[in-house]
DNA sequence: CACTGGAAAATGCCGC
DNA sequence: GCGGCATTTTCCAGTG
């Protein structure tokens, strides 16, 4: 016994499939983003400050998001009654 | 002047909003593929030999022969006693 | 009342600063670690293939024959034409 | 040929059971920290807490960090001549 | 084409 | 003992 069940092939086959399909959407993607910072260059942007301005617009919104979840640890630790009103 | 001509700002936005679309899609497929996965799981097979076997079907025969091979000199170079592991 | 003795401040920094002590001999030994790949790989040594072998070392022979087997019962699976994977 | 000189079995050795004692060190650490959290319960803390407490002095100093390599990070893009201004 | 940093995956730990 | 979470490890796109 090896833990599959009786049609488990044609499961498993299915399941590789609809991965290898996802997979191969996203390495077009992935082509495609590459070629829009090709063009982008072509029409005289500088790739490099281009990618730094998406990755800080990332981290801002990250940031933002982080520093909820720090204030909300904040609130909730100091909810709890006790070790965490000492630990302040 | 910095090397840009005149609707750059508009142009910049463009491309900006395009790579950020086409990451938000990569985002939706990533997820998509791990929702695969889990569905995979809750119907009883084992996710890492999953991945192991998607990632196998990935490699070519050659890639794989050159990897066990490298992979068995270093076990053989190992279990020799000594300064026997002459580069055969 | 929180169910804390009277000196809870003290213990608790106590404790939180042996829990910050051991962190900080993990962090340096995990520092170390990566230099020695470092180092091997600066002597030619696959770091790749190195890890791998340290990993093998780490599983018994059983747990290998186990995934070894399951992954073959996947892969013999998937060459099935139709659903005539029964589980044996 | 594969890749390994003449005296690599004994390098090779060397490296494994330098990474090999590492790991264990960590390993004991690691125990030593789980004893610890132990402790800390049997002398009546909420583990939970404790760990939130450790976790958030870490991400604290992290933010900080973080606040800093930001800024940075904005005034560096600043400073280039062109397109990053336009992005601002 | 080797290095680096950031995303994805594996592992280990905790509470149910 | 299983699923979710946090930590660690591995992988891969991007850069010089």
């Amino acid at each position: 016994m090896n833990g599959l069940g009786p049609a488990a092939g044609d499961q498993l086959r299915t399941i590789v499939e609809r991965i290898e399909h996802v997979e191969e959407e996203i390495r077009e993607l992935t082509e495609a983003k590459k070629e829009i910072y090709v063009e982008a260059k072509s029409n005289g942007f500088d790739v490099k400050i281009l990618r730094e301005v998406v990755s800080l617009r990332k981290q801002d919104e990250k940031e933002r998001d982080e520093h909820e979840n720090l204030l909300d640890a904040y609130l909730h630790a100091l909810s709890k009654p006790a070790a965490a009103a000492k630990a302040a």
